[in-house]
DNA sequence: ACATATATGTGTGTGAGTCACATATAATTA
DNA sequence: TAATTATATGTGACTCACACACATATATGT
């Protein structure tokens, strides 16, 4: 019996290991960046005018490397920095047109890797895998900024039933001043 | 009805962010190292002897990158590099005793991490994820070597009947000399 | 008004990996 | 057998994506 949990244990981490091997190299080429820019970029779509420092919570970096990873994605042209209205230390992050466009591309990209694997398995199976992997969430997700950090390279428009994010805690809406 | 396939495979890429996230740390920290460390000391315990080249393959780093891995390995006192009988030119990758401790951690703290999701599902449903994983492995997998690549941090002790490493290359035996 | 907390940013360093290149040995072919 | 080519490993110099320690500006609370 445990040696049979043992087995999946085990299972659950090759396709863990072996689809993150795949889609990162997918939305890394896509961006042109590795490491959290491809995540960024999908969060500041979601979230648009998100903070310096909520990002980088959202993310996992630190402060710095936030800041660091913000002036690559803005000398690539495809992040602005704006000035916030009621904080003048504050820093609201914005993606470029361009920006959303690479954006939107990461997310198909994406979304074209993991169709194939799924379309492979009847409708019925679908429907299993769909609950398992919910259950999956429920059980690895803490707190709020975790579940925004899990779904951080999710596509917004198509989560709007998302088993973790019940409610998607709104940032500072129209933060932006220039 | 394909609306419900890219719920599914947003849920599914979710899941595997989530779970890397976590595992990933969990196997970095216990190394110490970061990158394709731990999954060095893993494969090397799955594979004794393997060489530099074999090995650069496994993990899908350069040649080069795959060199200075094992320096810094070997550095940290956890692998060994020793000649092999019929190639001067080879080198054959061992595991001291710590880097077997050590690798026996990493897996067992992978374990530890994983099983306690599995755990949360009856065993109804870990039979059916289980038999799911098996057909997304299987649907991702291509040629042998990256069946080992993506099985590069499985406890080979629990996975005797692994639904795509139906043979594992023979790599070289008795190829130590000194 | 002053101490403290918050938000961003800079200087410097590091770990992990890459590319271009060098060297030694093995395998192949003239 | 000698010369050529392929294989296996390794070095030097570099890049990228971060981290840590610290500096600065603005808000907030007493």
């Amino acid at each position: 019996m445990t040696k049979e949990i043992l087995r999946t244990a085990n299972l659950l981490g090759a396709a863990v290991l072996g689809l993150h091997d795949e889609l990162k190299q997918t939305v890394e080429k896509r961006s042109g960046r590795s490491g959290e820019a491809p995540a960024a970029l999908s969060a500041l779509g979601h979230q648009p005018g998100l903070s310096n420092d909520a990002l980088s919570r959202l993310l996992g970096l630190t402060h710095t490397g936030t800041v660091r990873l913000i002036d690559r994605l803005v000398a690539d042209g495809l992040v602005e920095r704006r000035p916030v209205a009621r904080d003048k230390r504050g820093v609201a992050l914005y993606l470029t047109a361009v920006g959303e466009t690479v954006r939107r591309k990461i997310l198909e990209d994406r979304e074209a890797a993991l169709v194939p694997l799924v379309s492979r398995l009847s409708s019925r199976e679908q429907e299993t895998l769909a609950a398992l992997l919910g259950k999956l969430l429920t059980a690895v997700s803490r707190d709020d900024t975790h579940k925004l950090r899990i779904c951080r390279l999710c596509d917004s428009g198509v989560c709007n039933d998302c088993p973790i994010l019940v409610t998607v805690a709104p940032q500072d809406p129209g933060a932006a001043t220039v």
